[in-house]
DNA sequence: GTGATTGCAAACCTTTTGCACGCCA
DNA sequence: TGGCGTGCAAAAGGTTTGCAATCAC
């Protein structure tokens, strides 16, 4: 939390109420939530908070570097709470998004080709398919 | 193309003029395009398509497996014709996605711990950064 | 002929925008 | 106090749905 405020007087932003409720909710949320998920999640704490209050925050949050906008494919923006180096499993039936570690992936190198040619900021290996509750459906 | 009437055979799809010039449409689209981009694509050939026919074949050609739904960090989903394994980049600034090959990325193992809870239908590396446009830009 | 497909329109959901009011620094 | 941030409402953009007419098989 403290570490949130810092982050928040670096970039010139304001510590708010609301800022400070989304924040908490983030760092508990462990589904990578989209913004709607988030604007119920906060309203527990906060009824009177609007949608857009939630969503225009999570952009900001975004922009500083508090949380990370997931790849998705298709459908509306989901968050990350964690910004540690990590992977992505994406169940293409239910739509859960799993993180997982593995060195091998964080460790893989990118290429001089690449690197000549664009400014890499982050990597990520994702991961489409099937998710042990769903594999067992079908 | 007779590949593609086998594929919609095998898949008991009934193969229609619009259907035809989608995919004629879409082996020629180069850049990762959106329902949109495909419709705007599609009616030069084929003046009097509907936007909803265009969105709903290409949804139809990635049940089937003639094109992917990339990964976006939000805004409309958008298609790929390449379905060779390939990797992406994404830049931030200007939202290209730009396909690249490289082994290193394509025989990267997942690890037995993975496979073993999650079934992987298919494997990408993503990096965001910015292209060689937008850095000079920057 | 029959059922899948298309075109159209409306509905739905998510995201963005503009503005007046309120609050943090 | 000044200007950023919030809440509200409307608009915009993308996707989905239902239905009648049409077309491929």
């Amino acid at each position: 939390m403290q570490q949130f405020i810092e982050i928040c007087r670096d970039h010139e932003l304001k510590i708010t109420p609301q800022r400070v409720a989304i924040y908490q909710a983030l760092i508990q949320a462990n589904q990578h939530p989209t913004a709607d998920m988030m604007f119920r999640l906060v309203k527990e704490d906060f009824p009177h908070i609007a949608f857009d209050t939630v969503n225009r925050t999570l952009l900001t949050f975004a922009d500083i570097g508090v949380v990370d906008v997931v790849e998705v494919f298709g459908g509306p923006k989901r968050f990350d709470p964690n910004i540690d180096g990590h992977h992505h499993l994406h169940c293409t039936a239910c739509g859960k998004i799993i993180d997982f570690k593995n060195d091998r992936c964080t460790d893989l190198e990118v290429p001089a080709s690449i690197t000549e040619m664009f400014k890499v900021i982050s990597k990520r290996v994702v991961l489409k398919g099937l998710c042990a509750d769903c594999a067992i459906e079908q």
